[in-house]
DNA sequence: AGTGTTAGAATGGTCCAGCCAATTGCGCGT
DNA sequence: ACGCGCAATTGGCTGGACCATTCTAACACT
């Protein structure tokens, strides 16, 4: 995988010469872990397909089992492989779970290395293109479960000690859900994992209006009225930014 | 890291039972991993901190020094941590590299979990959204750079034996680059990268008309004439689909 | 004084050989 | 026919050893 050249190439100049970072020692289990990552783009294994085992992949690489173990975490920290165990267990080709991609701007935004502006502003145009598709494609079914889980969350919200918990995810998921369109929920799933890690990190206290904004929301979805959800959803947006400023600028972080 | 469960739990019920998969044995260096996470997201370490030597770490989680590594193995896949070696070497708490979400939604898209239908519809939308900012933010320096970078591409594309290579990307990451939001830039890469794996695995042939293309929207750019560029690129962007549609099924992919 | 040079210490990188734990199939006994 | 347990195979994990890399600090030579 030749990931990282091209990122860091381009940074430095104009893209016009072709010198790469020189060949830094790459450690062993990295050449297996590219390996595998491409065997997987090129479909040579799909997923579902095992691949060979730990013991005979450190035969075929001519590494010590260890370095084929660290590979395979590797690998499956990216979510390309999962393992079961026992006999006809092994390393399997994974289906591809969604939620890698979420984790990964969460871990960014853990580093602080987004803006929060920025996270703000994506958020926006994000989530007002996903409104405007859910409009105009959101059934009675997931207007339902979005409706069922407005009251679960007011029950959590309102019960003495509210934690903060996975609701403001939960919400937009199903949100982008009503698109129908698998990476818009994807996106809108990882900008809200960006904001969630930002809360949990001692935020502003639980706003117990959030049943009767959300509603509203809903109600507007029902009524195609695409523009005033986005209005409406823009306001808490930026209200919730503001929020979460202030309680940082007290803390002190 | 409890980023399984709420997902599992939500795709199988209402939201409203309590109940997590049966706690799977979890493996020794994923609780290893989870601690480190939580005192990276907690701000208990810092991008640049140190953590305890390799050796440190097995006393203290009380496992084997090959336990450690593939804990560390795991963090560093996902971007968290860096290792240095030699003396005042170790484990280091990463800055935040972007890249690790379009790596992410690659390695999904290698896994063919991404519906290109839906892969395009998101980045019409995104891109709408980044040419719209584009064309109020961008400087003439911004400008420039992708001038430059057209260049540089039809060198590439000209040349007899024209093979496939970042440049995909590399457009659209500049024009995201001229809205100044990094969010937007890791998004724009993230798809950019999903179609980037699709025309690797044998796409269509190069376009030899990209430069035509790209300079126009460029130009509409400097007009601040946000609305044709988007049609072009609209245009565009389902003209390629087509293109690789076609083209994969006369490989029968 | 300045300038190489070298020895040592601390770190991650790698290997080996072995045993444990989970899972499954097969054959034996009832 | 049924069930029970053994055996085989897989990944999980250990502990110890040694190598490669890096930096410091002491030393030797100008």
């Amino acid at each position: 995988m030749q990931q990282s050249q091209p990122g860091a190439a381009e940074s430095i100049g104009d893209g016009r010469h072709a010198f790469t970072p020189v060949a830094r020692a790459k450690r062993g289990y990295e050449y297996i872990a590219e390996q595998v990552r491409d065997a997987i783009a090129t479909r040579r294994y799909k997923p579902g397909d095992r691949l060979p085992t730990e013991r005979e992949m450190a035969e075929i690489f001519e590494v010590s089992r260890n370095g084929v173990r660290e590979a395979i975490r590797s690998l499956e920290s990216s979510g390309l492989v999962e393992i079961r165990i026992g006999v006809h267990g092994g390393v399997f080709v994974a289906a591809g779970d969604p939620q890698t991609v979420s984790r990964s701007v969460r871990d960014l935004a853990s580093l602080g290395a987004l803006p929060p502006e920025n996270v703000l502003e994506a958020r926006i145009l994000l989530t007002s293109d996903v409104l405007r598709l859910a409009c105009e494609r959101a059934t009675e079914e997931d207007l339902k479960r979005i409706e069922d889980d407005i009251l679960v969350t007011e029950r959590e919200v309102l019960q003495p000690g509210a934690q903060r918990t996975f609701q403001i995810t939960r919400f937009y998921r199903l949100l982008a859900e009503a698109t129908h369109n698998k990476v818009l929920v994807i996106l809108t799933d990882s900008l809200a994992q960006a904001v969630h890690v930002r809360l949990l990190r001692g935020g502003p206290p639980v706003n117990r209006r959030v049943g009767e904004l959300r509603r509203r929301i809903v109600g507007y979805i029902r009524a195609g009225d695409s523009e005033s959800a986005i209005g409406e959803i823009t306001r808490h947006l930026i209200a919730l930014e503001e929020s979460m400023a202030t309680a940082e600028r007290v803390i002190g972080a």
